[in-house]
DNA sequence: CCATCCGTAAACACCT
DNA sequence: GAGGTGTTTACGGATG
């Protein structure tokens, strides 16, 4: 146990009675060996008729649109073997125009990737660009369709009216409801499809732009850390949420309309309303299947996993798909609550974007910066490349480390290898190189602060229903020592929990389990009787001890970014990559590093005080928690360690359970300083 | 194949 | 008794 060579990370648990939708969105149960991503790479390389006419049905459509994204991200990967990519694509909004390749010419490209290749290939920013301005143009074909449909009905109409037969009225109205129907139809599916998108985590739509791709996003009039709240207030009837969510202004309506127009005035009759939203695939950048979506797929529903619904809010258990059919069709019908709730999901989706647009960036530059090519320097919150000499990666040092938050920097060898874009299939991408997709393996040999990437990318943790990719040890410690005092109760542990992932906003009994079970079985965790009640500290020592001495990038990093490229997965990975170079350097016996031991302290020192910001949480109820620097004045014991420490702390000699009774040499030393530190 | 780690589930005890 | 807190065991998947 002491040895934690294992994943630091958090994989998504096939267990869980749901799961995030995005990650376990495909399989239920474990089953998926090759969880998700499967059945996408088949029936790739359909043709679809071309001309998306009258003649297509919106499924059709629909289908065909992704069959162009993909065909655009493979030209684009064409472009990044040939070395074509411009050194200028340093954010997503340059790769995306970069990326505008003629649909015909994208058509006719010769390569035939699956999704999941492009996927291991493309890093997700690049995935990002190409997938937004796919999905505007597909916005805009769409657009195109309504537009021809109704010249059709127009036609109809006057030809009707012109030959003077006496339309029925009841024949018009039919005619009318029959497009309304067939527009509705597509509206639904085009929300289908985003929410699968969105699921993947692969793409977001801004609601109220049909066209142009990553653009300044306008920002969500809800805070994004409410929805979560709006989605809970929402499931019940009756509730403000719903109201809030129209007073903010969410005038998506009018102005998505396009896009996904939720606002479709519920005259239409329900019966039609659910039929075709059944069935997105719940595979990674869906499959001809998928877009066909007038057949039932069977056995899935990107709504449905573990056997309950995934409606946001929801959760309600449906024992199978049939069930679950119902259960959408009676709760989640064409109304106002689920418009509302569609309207919640896309500010969900806006925020997932913006987020993704700033890693993207960081990403960027990242890659730039390991490339040796001129990045221009970039917007970051992040110091990066203090070290000139940085420029040649074998020589990367621990030191190196410390002002590579991001950079990870695989310091010996291979270092360079990992950035190239391309890569053999079957090995990692080389955009989630290195730090290993979900598990933290090779982490030691990277050198990069993560809890500081937790605190960077937490906003992205806190709105976006993806798995964090630490180990609940990981994040539990990081919990305590981010507090002043360093110790937390048991529910302040969880309440930091809720309060910085929203992924831990559900499935509380599991994951609130699996942290206790945590606290109790690992050494590192010492309670400490308090008056109160009893809080838990770390034992930086034996939480040091678990991490193994020796380990090497490892080829299980690629597998896992294969396997699990689902939107949890893929974000995972990324933030996997980027997080485990720093909690582990955090972790490791800083002292195996001659030179990590100057880093160890900044580090530590990160992981810490990681500016984590306080941010208004309303998602938890947990007494407003402030960042460590308003902390500081605070009283530092909250009470004073009972002697009832020894049950858990026999005999370790440093293992003084109250790090604040007794600092333990060296580590505790420098952590306690930290939070001063860092707070001056 | 084995050992280890991790996450999850669950049973149980204790306390409020 | 219900619920929260802790502890413990068991299991399966992933990994080296």
């Amino acid at each position: 146990m002491m040895v934690e060579s294992a994943s630091e990370t958090i994989r998504s648990a096939p267990s869980g009675q749901n799961g995030v939708g995005s990650l376990s969105g495909q399989a239920d149960g474990s089953s998926g060996g090759a969880t998700g991503t499967t059945a996408s790479g088949t029936g790739r390389e359909v043709t679809t008729g071309a001309d998306s006419n009258g003649e297509m049905s919106p499924a059709e459509l629909l289908h065909f649109q992704q069959q162009q994204a993909l065909q655009v991200a493979r030209q684009f990967l064409l472009q990044q073997a040939s070395g074509l990519s411009s050194p200028g694509n340093n954010d997503s909004k340059q790769s995306a125009s970069a990326v505008q390749v003629p649909v015909s010419v994208a058509m006719m490209s010769p390569q035939m990737l699956t999704p999941q290749q492009m996927q291991q290939i493309l890093s997700p920013p690049q995935l990002q660009a190409l997938l937004q301005q796919q999905q505007a143009l597909m916005l805009q074909q769409l657009q195109e369709y309504y537009k021809k449909q109704q010249e059709q009905l127009h036609l109809q109409l006057l030809t009707q009216q012109q030959a003077g037969k006496p339309q029925p009225k009841e024949a018009l109205g039919n005619k009318q409801l029959a497009f309304q129907q067939q527009l509705l139809q597509m509206q639904q599916l085009q929300q289908q499809h985003l929410l699968n998108l969105q699921r993947q985590g692969l793409v977001s739509l801004q609601p109220n732009q049909a066209s142009g791709p990553l653009q300044t996003l306008p920002q969500a009039a809800v805070c994004p850390t409410d929805l979560p709240q709006l989605w809970k207030g929402e499931g019940a009837p009756g509730q403000p949420a719903e109201d809030s969510v129209k007073q903010e202004g969410l005038d998506l309506t009018g102005t998505a309309a396009t896009a996904t127009s939720f606002a479709v005035p519920p005259k239409v009759s329900p019966p039609l309303s659910h039929h075709t939203l059944p069935n997105g695939q719940p595979t990674v950048l869906t499959s001809r299947r998928d877009s066909s979506s007038h057949e039932e797929t069977p056995s899935s529903h990107p709504l449905y996993g573990h056997g309950e619904c995934k409606w946001p809010g929801c959760e309600t258990l449906c024992e199978d798909l049939g069930q679950f059919i119902k259960h959408l069709n009676t709760e989640h019908a064409l109304d106002d609550r689920s418009t509302a709730q569609c309207r919640v999901q896309m500010q969900v989706v806006q925020q997932l974007e913006i987020q993704l647009a700033k890693e993207s960036e960081r990403l960027q530059a990242m890659m730039a910066h390991l490339h040796m090519r001129p990045s221009e320097p970039k917007p970051f919150s992040q110091p990066l490349n203090p070290v000139p000499g940085s420029s040649s990666f074998s020589k990367v040092t621990v030191s190196a480390a410390d002002s590579f938050p991001d950079g990870l920097v695989h310091p010996p060898t291979s270092a360079a290898a990992p950035v190239t874009p391309l890569r053999p299939p079957g090995l990692g991408s080389a955009s989630l190189h290195g730090g290993g997709p979900a598990r933290r393996r090779s982490s030691d040999k990277f050198c990069s602060p993560i809890s500081s990437e937790l605190a960077q990318n937490h906003e992205f943790y806190k709105n976006a229903d993806v798995r964090p990719p630490f180990t609940y040890a990981s994040l539990i410690r990081q919990a305590i020592l981010e507090t002043p005092d360093r110790q937390l109760t048991l529910n302040e542990i969880y309440n930091w929990f809720t309060r910085m992932f929203a992924y831990f906003r559900r499935n509380t009994a599991t994951w609130k389990n699996a942290v206790r079970h945590n606290l109790s079985l690992h050494k590192c965790f010492v309670r400490v009787e308090n008056v109160k009640g009893a809080v838990w500290t770390v034992d930086e020592r034996e939480y040091q001890k678990r991490r193994p001495p020796k380990m090497t990038g490892s080829p299980t990093l690629v597998k896992n970014m294969i396997s699990g490229l689902s939107y949890g997965a893929l974000n995972a990975s990324y933030q996997a990559a980027l997080a485990e170079s720093s909690f582990p350097l955090l972790n490791s016996p800083g002292m195996l590093n001659p030179g990590s031991a100057s880093s160890l302290l900044p580090l530590s020192h990160d992981d810490v005080g990681a500016p984590v910001e306080p941010l208004p949480s309303n998602g938890s109820s947990s007494p407003p928690r402030l960042s460590p620097p308003q902390y500081s004045h605070q009283v530092q014991v909250k009470e004073e360690p009972a002697e009832a420490e020894e049950d858990r702390q026999p005999g370790p000699p440093l293992g003084t359970p109250n790090p604040s009774a007794s600092g333990p040499p060296e580590d505790r030393d420098l952590e306690e300083e930290l939070p001063g530190e860092e707070l001056s």
